[in-house]
DNA sequence: GTAAATAGTGATGTATACATAACTCGATAT
DNA sequence: ATATCGAGTTATGTATACATCACTATTTAC
């Protein structure tokens, strides 16, 4: 394994272990442990767990480690609040700057999106979930906003903490029978072709929204 | 000192260091003069670079170190653009969460901003910046949105790059002999206290970007 | 005289040894 | 029986030694 620098190897390791939910929430991640998996020491996978701390990924209790953030109800609209906004804006900036061949880039997403499989498979469901993330990163990408774009990463990740609930989501259909989610994407999609800043930042808003009551309608059935 | 946990300790004096304008531009920041100069090793102080770096407080060449970033206009655009609509947002989520006390501390601020000397000195200018900067985080406190107040605290810091070309604008006064920016505060507050998100978000959206619209008149006047 | 090669210097990158504090669990006292 | 004290275990916190790479300056070849 090419291995330039160890720091960034750990980093890129560990985050993905924690976006694939190889851990349940309240896990707690063992410097030593990491660090033998993963064949080096544990210099430079403390200080990707640093990172991954301050990032708001993990939390940290002093002088005994970084665990998986434990999900509520108040973080849940939190983060969703802030995705909704921060994505709205990013969307609109996305209107503005967006070239021909990044709008052709989102409509070739959206037909992937639409030949997905019926999501009954665990495959079809990780499909989903990665052509998703890659639209809704290609998006703050075209907003040309290195810091709108960087939060807008940030603010998705975290969402997906909550993100092995929407199956329902992947699965609805509407009254005639089509797929929700690339039909509302579509219809963000034509905004930013069209130049039009507002429709792009409302739609997406509502898009986002529409996910978090999904989410939450889930939550509260399993719940209460 | 009382120095429970070293990492901490080293990223707050360091930060403390940069916002404080302690260096220049594209200035190293060397690993083992920081640990000498504080008294510790290079671990702790590593590991604050590292989250400064992550943060964007810093900018990092591999294998050769952590520096200032260079300030620049397309950059001063990317800040003050992210800056003013994460704050647009903030203010508006304040206008719905706001105590009474919330409201009476921003009303207090706006007091003493008034009463601030006129700012020729260098120490003037420092209480302004304090004020300045104690307001808007409040503000982002107040929004009680655990994310957008992180993404606030950092933009904000983050457009401090180029604050010290601010003089101007903490001198300016209208036609009828008014400090501008004291005057912008108090209609943002307003807003916020008869619980309008709509105009405390475009208010402050507007502060933001004239904010901005000096100093790049300003500048521009520098380096032209 | 100029350019390329190279040795020297000083910083970061990495591993490891040791210090310290939190948790566990059992023993003891009430 | 329960509560408290304390020793043992283990993971983090910190310092340091060594490795490695980037830069610099000097030397050497043409």
């Amino acid at each position: 394994m090419a291995r330039k620098n160890l720091d960034e190897f750990a980093y890129k390791a560990i985050i993905n272990l924690i976006l694939g939910n190889h851990f349940k929430p309240g896990d707690f991640l063992f410097e030593t442990e990491l660090a033998a998996s993963l064949g080096l020491s544990r210099t430079p996978v403390r200080h990707a767990l640093g990172q991954l701390v301050a990032e708001g990924f993990l939390d940290k209790k002093k002088k005994k480690g970084c665990f998986i953030p434990l999900p509520s109800p108040e973080d849940a609209r939190h983060v969703f609040y802030a995705r909704e906004n921060i994505e709205g804006l990013t969307a609109a900036s996305a209107a503005r700057h967006a070239t021909e061949t990044d709008i052709d880039h989102l409509y070739l997403l959206i037909g992937k999106e639409k030949k997905v499989a019926n999501p009954g498979s665990q495959k079809a469901k990780l499909e989903y979930v990665t052509i998703n993330e890659n639209f809704h990163l290609s998006i703050a990408k075209i907003s040309q906003n290195k810091y709108l774009e960087q939060y807008c990463r940030h603010i998705f990740w975290r969402s997906h903490t909550y993100i092995f609930f929407f199956d329902k989501y992947y699965t609805e259909l509407d009254s005639s029978g089509q797929k929700t989610g690339p039909k509302q994407h579509s219809a963000i999609v034509s905004a930013i072709d069209n130049r039009n800043q507002e429709k792009a930042g409302n739609l997406m808003r509502q898009h986002v929204r529409i996910t978090f009551e999904q989410l939450f309608m889930t939550w509260q059935l399993n719940f209460n």
